[in-house]
DNA sequence: TCTTTTATGTACCTTGGGGTTAATTTGTCA
DNA sequence: TGACAAATTAACCCCAAGGTACATAAAAGA
């Protein structure tokens, strides 16, 4: 509808833009980089802006002012991770199978989300403050629950997990040590060695929480991993 | 005004109070508190001048800038909790109690520290850029390690430990819970509500995660809560 | 084609807060 | 007892950074 640009070109129609939803895609870009860089209070609007091909009034104009922004990064993450979860499909494995893809998933989603860390990281320090306000996270937070409910289900019905398996408390237990894993790197790393985090005893370790998990899941679970050398 | 104070005061050197010792405490207690509640951008120095009983100046005077001041808050919370591992003692109990036994306290330890776990996870933002200028922090880490490898070392010439255990493992497996327990209780909370937050819950999550790892290392050990509802 | 709304650029304002200057008091030691 | 160092006070500086005013170009109506 719009005048071709292929005709001609004598028109010169554009000098500017005018693509709203570009210009905040590219400052929730920028944005996220520097607030999980640098934490709400660090991250600077001023040099926001200059990495951005807009301009500091546009970031008021469309976020309001700091606080809008980290939270439209907030809840951008959660949903970019969240959406990730909702790929996985282990509807079809077996459930000790469904367990295991569930737990490694969950562990090299958060190795490869160091954003998502980081952010979370953040509002911890916030004490949720941002997350509580928000209104699209909530929805999205159910999703795995649901996966790992729907596994322990079928785990149960046909005697294969004990009785008292709680899928809450398995998200819980998963999340813990695949976040910890990459929050806490740096004060680890510093403190006791890099030895834990080079590629192959981050796959053994993986294997070892795996089998830690299943073990405590499943009734006369047989762990391969337990006795191998370090 | 203030030397009477009861004692006939004849010596009442001091109208002021030249007790350096002491500024230099009530301004790191006051800093602890700041920078665990703000991060280091986030904290203020005017505001921490505010509620010590000295002045601002003092705060330069004794730190040099803010960022020395954040250095020295982190060094005071290391130390203190390596102190709290150096007083537990677990070698006169055999493997097994005593492994369980250093679970329990280090999960503990982490509930009841919670300055600490702020300003470690603040560091980590940060890429323990801070600690790892520190000269005192390295030195105290080896403490809780040197426990575990006693342990370990006990366990597996006994025969009661299985070959692949490793100290090291083991200490970033108990951190991960225990920190993540902590770190993240207000993210976790407000996605997935409150649930493993309660103090029965929690005790019921220690039990039965100190028999998950147990069941990791102890050949043929039987654990207990797993059986148990939730 | 006139008006209204949306989107954008430039320049500016304000203040919070990190850091400093300079003088003053207390303690110490010849 | 006087000089010198250590500790402390109060007032001040100043600029980075969050936020705004205002003008205006582009689209959308009408």
């Amino acid at each position: 509808m719009d005048a071709s640009e292929g005709d001609a070109g004598h028109k010169r129609k554009t000098s500017w833009k005018k693509d709203p939803e570009a210009v905040r895609r590219d400052i929730l870009h920028i944005a996220t980089q520097e607030f999980a860089a640098h934490g709400l209070s660090g991250a600077n609007i001023n040099e926001i802006a200059r990495q951005t091909s807009t301009s500091k009034r546009m970031i008021y104009y469309y976020f309001g002012d700091k606080e809008g922004l980290y939270q439209a990064v907030l809840e951008g993450v959660y949903a970019t991770l969240r959406a990730r979860e909702d790929d996985l499909d282990v509807a079809g494995l077996e459930p000790v199978a469904a367990l295991r893809r569930l737990i490694e998933a969950t562990f090299e989603a958060h190795v490869t989300a160091p954003h998502f860390i980081r952010l979370v990281m953040i509002e911890n320090i916030h004490n949720a403050e941002y997350l509580r306000k928000s209104e699209i996270v909530p929805r999205l937070n159910r999703s795995i629950i649901d996966k790992l409910e729907d596994v322990c289900a079928r785990g149960k019905a046909v005697g294969l997990f004990r009785a008292g398996v709680d899928a809450l408390e398995l998200h819980w237990l998963t999340s813990s040590f695949s976040f910890y894993n990459v929050s806490n790197r740096a004060t680890f790393s510093t403190s006791f060695g890099t030895a834990l985090y080079s590629e192959a005893r981050q796959a053994a370790l993986l294997e070892r929480l795996v089998d830690m998990v299943l073990a405590s899941v499943v009734i006369g679970y047989e762990p391969q991993s337990w006795n191998a050398p370090v």
